[in-house]
DNA sequence: AATATTTTTTAGATTTGTCTAAATTTTATC
DNA sequence: GATAAAATTTAGACAAATCTAAAAAATATT
């Protein structure tokens, strides 16, 4: 079995059981790997032979405490180039996701705990995301979403909900990024939109669909 | 076809070729991937259909003009890389060739770009051997063996021609690396071993085997 | 509760890179 | 130049990951 395959596999099942909460379903596998049920199924079968998940026909499947580990080092391990990526290279927020999912299959353990220390055993990622240490244990944040915080308030964008590329984009030209101190001017009844102020300067109007996937604290 | 199982076929033929001179047989590539004469041939006739190689059955294989630029592409991905986990990670020079091998075949042309800029756009990698640019060029330097320099002289050691980890740890707990001086104190007519002083500092005997491996210039 | 719909699994086929063993071609030797 | 030895290719098979279509099970609807 190709590991990357695996690694794939194993990524998937807990992100989606980490959102969706409790056990996976085939479909919703096939969806986020891009393959068909049957496939999946297929290798549900091989994954429970190695006892990475525990899989019962026509239920769903879970993450053994083997797999969940093996998740999260995958997990890291894309943070962590992320990281990279962004403060290092300075490749932009919205471009660093996709190398970062060839790079997280390199399978060097020296690698990637030098590569953490180079970075400064960095927190989060360059999203917000929190990056598990090397005993697998996340950095956890208190945090909300923007569209949560009443008016007149001062907080700090900490990350973002969606990670789509585009999203990623449109906060970049407002600009709005990590660490900005976001200002809530006004809230709009009729759709819920908002009137931020950024870093106590420039003034914008943004949709509830925005506030709602940034993540802010204070 | 898996694109990494075509990148070692291109690398490995380039490799031999370079070192050999003219056509690479079937055997040889076999011997170098560590896989069957059978299984090379199956492989190097869905090569010449990509027209990244030229194949003669029974004559043996040379790359095309975007076969080599490939193999140079991926030449130059590898000593970056190389680079990149020795002078920043300072993960040693006996260890950075197999991590490199899986980091090469990360395919962001973006990445290996912004690399090469965050290093400086270094000119040789740990071992001392050069690392073409992105237009494929090398970087050429004069260089000789160390057992063909004359006693007296004193010479500055750039490389090494021999790439085994058990060579490059042995330079290592001499110490002897890249940038140290060498001068060559004695020859020993019997079985061509020298003693040579390092940073003009302490002495050191090696044998001929180690001195063949040591390329110096000046 | 019976039936319709959806989800999941099985069955059987395909592709890719590999293998062993046999056949073929080339090279070396007498 | 005939024959022996070595190298290469072909033939046929296999394992892995995938697919489509059909069958089976679970869930939803009336």
């Amino acid at each position: 079995m190709a590991s990357q395959t695996v690694e794939n596999y194993i990524k998937a099942i807990f992100q989606i059981s980490e959102k969706e909460g409790g056990m996976v379903s085939t479909s919703d596998l096939a969806l986020h790997l891009g393959t068909t049920a049957a496939s999946v199924t297929d290798m549900l079968k091989k994954l429970a032979d190695q006892k990475a998940i525990l899989y019962q026909r026509y239920k769903g499947v879970n993450l053994t405490h083997d797999g969940n580990a093996m998740a999260i080092q995958l997990i890291r391990k894309h943070r962590l180039w992320e990281t990279f990526l962004h403060s290092k290279l300075d490749i932009s927020w919205d471009e660093v996701h996709e190398i970062a999912e060839e790079l997280e299959h390199v399978k060097s353990k020296i690698l990637i705990d030098k590569l953490d220390q180079f970075l400064g055993n960095p927190k989060f990622d360059p999203h917000g995301d929190p990056i598990p240490d090397s005993h697998g244990k996340f950095t956890l944040r208190s945090q909300q979403p923007l569209n949560q915080v009443s008016i007149g308030q001062t907080v700090k964008m900490v990350g973002v909900k969606d990670h789509d590329q585009s999203f990623l984009k449109y906060l970049d030209s407002i600009p709005l990024a990590l660490d900005h101190t976001i200002t809530v001017k006004e809230c709009i009844d009729f759709d819920k939109s908002m009137v931020i102020q950024i870093n106590h300067l420039n003034e914008h109007t943004i949709s509830s669909k925005v506030s709602e996937n940034i993540l802010v604290k204070l």
